[in-house]
RNA sequence: GGCGCGUUCGUCUAGCGGUUAGGACACCGCCCUCUCAAGGCGGAGAUCACGGGUUCGAAUCCCGUACGCGCUACCA
């Protein structure tokens, strides 16, 4: 094992979301690649937001993508805990080190101070940023108050003489931010817990994250964290950014984009293994050409060399259409596997039947494999294979049940099946043939109208195929009721 | 407002000084065909955001502009 550590960090505020779905793919790739250790860490240092049944969703998002963690809540680890709530002795002992330099300082200013005096900043049109009035306070009138039990939050103290803050960014290349421009911002709350910079800096420290891959978002933070990395005597680790993802009005993914979580799109029947493979190629390229890999052939690829620096636009049509491509590869007993808990909701199978269902449904496996985009569309493409009759659309109806020829077709198609020797695709296929050359029929009229009599619509699963599942009886019962609604 | 980042077909992208700017999704056409798909073949689609440089030569390097996004919270 490598000594590249990474870790993912979600905070449980909500599900996993696709944006955070991909970088666990990147840390957890870039640590199987190299060897590393991967590591899931809970940052739930919002009281208000974060929830056990957030973190329990984003735990089973991860299992079902495949995203395996080396240490972290449920595998353990000897760096943990791995919740920022149980790492509060971490932070104050980092405090404690921060405030004996000199690097940090009690703030007694309010909430509403705060805000009253960005509002005025804001409408001079000057500076926001705190304005550092607590930065002077004597320290001793500071001890006081606090001893006084003053409420206060605890600032880092910008160096004045630091310069411009540059790293290398593994992404994006090299990055420089003067600090100047960067306030004291607040380590630690008046409720005396942490905020995110400063708890992850504690925490990746304290881990040994070697490189730190995440959202785009944080890029303009990690001038603050290298801050407090020096401040602290930590070493730096690499960072590499992540560009956004994006809904298809180039803002960022939101509800109204359709499906955002994992979860989301674990139920509507999108296939794990092809979610990863998509979110992997919005923004990676595993070369100039490859679009289906394995989660194995990710691993093998994956370096950061390759992560692009544009935001991406997320686009459901690309994911399906691989869905689909992932569905068409999967063997019969795989797909038969998988439809289960699908027909199994939509009821037309009970738990209790599945045993002896079991070849029938590995037979039905490859008439829809190649029509399904996603796993619940399956439902509805074989329900007329499952009930006992089956509901004739009235458009189908009119097109093709009351055109000249349908009733003559039914009526021939039932006389050569109901001797029909072996009932199997081929004879089936075999014996409905013959038909439109003996009627004087199209081929397409004397089909159609057999489809339509037996699945209800003008579009279907392949019929000879189709009336082999359904059985001779169901098959005969279909075509004569049928009848009684067609032309002749 | 300040600071930072980004900008190649509609979308995801390849490209890392010299290419007819390549691939994929979507789209269009043809073939196959019992419908729908799948598959095969072909097509259209990118003056590489714009304007200046540097260079024999720039999508590739530099500067500026525009637009987008992020940060500027006692959110993460």
């Amino acid at each position: 094992m490598s000594d590249v550590r990474v870790r993912f960090a979600p905070s449980p505020t909500g599900h996993l979301h696709i944006g955070g779905a991909r970088t666990a793919i990147y840390n957890w790739a870039f640590a199987r690649h190299t060897g590393g250790t991967f590591i899931l860490r809970i940052d739930d240092t919002d009281p208000e937001r974060s929830t056990p049944e957030n973190t329990a969703a984003i735990l089973r998002a991860m299992r079902w993508l495949g995203l395996d963690w080396d240490e972290g809540p449920e595998a353990g680890g000897d760096r943990g805990p791995y919740f920022q709530t149980q790492r509060g002795g971490s932070y104050s002992r980092a405090l404690e080190r921060l405030e004996a330099c000199g690097a940090a300082y009690p703030c007694f200013c309010s909430a509403e101070e705060l805000e009253g005096a960005r509002e005025k900043a804001r409408a001079a049109g000057g500076v926001a940023g705190y304005a550092r009035t607590c930065r002077t306070l004597d320290a001793a009138e500071a001890r006081g108050r606090i001893e006084a039990g003053e409420p206060h939050t605890w600032r880092l103290k910008v160096p004045e003489d630091r310069g411009d803050i540059v790293f290398d960014d593994a992404v994006r290349g090299e990055v420089t931010f003067p600090s100047a421009a960067l306030d004291d911002f607040v380590l630690v709350r008046s409720d005396g817990t942490p905020t995110y910079n400063y708890a992850s800096v504690v925490d990746d420290a304290e881990m040994g994250i070697t490189h730190v891959i995440r959202g785009d978002d944080h890029l303009s933070n990690t001038p603050r964290q290298m801050l407090l990395l020096e401040a602290l005597g930590f070493p730096t680790p690499v960072f590499a950014h992540l560009s956004m993802i994006l809904g298809a009005d180039g803002k960022r993914l939101s509800k109204r984009h359709g499906a955002t979580s994992v979860e989301q799109f674990r139920d509507e029947g999108i296939l794990p293994e092809a979610l990863v493979n998509y979110l992997a190629l919005l923004g990676w390229s595993f070369d100039d050409r490859t679009t289906i890999f394995s989660a194995e052939e990710l691993i093998s690829h994956f370096t950061l060399e390759r992560v692009g620096k544009n935001p991406a636009i997320f686009d459901p049509e690309k994911l399906e259409w691989l869905d689909g491509v992932y569905i068409r590869e999967m063997p019969p007993a795989a797909l038969a596997e998988r439809m289960l808990p699908w027909l199994e909701d939509a009821g037309l199978l009970s738990p209790a039947e599945e045993p002896q269902r079991r070849p029938w449904l590995v037979q039905l496996a490859p008439l829809v494999s190649e029509r399904l985009k996603r796993l619940d569309e399956v439902a509805g493409m074989v329900r007329f294979l499952f009930e006992d009759q089956v509901p004739i659309d009235e458009a189908a109806r009119a097109k093709v049940l009351e055109k000249e020829g349908a009733g003559r077709s039914l009526d021939a198609a039932s006389d050569g099946l109901s001797t029909l020797r072996s009932w199997t695709a081929e004879g089936i296929e075999e014996a409905l043939r013959r038909l439109p050359e003996a009627l004087g029929l199209k081929p397409k009229v004397v089909f159609q109208a057999v489809r339509v009599a037996v699945s209800g619509t003008t579009v279907s699963l392949p019929l000879f195929e189709s009336l082999a599942l359904l059985g001779r009886e169901r098959t005969l019962a279909r075509l004569h009721a049928a009848r009684t609604l067609a032309a002749e």
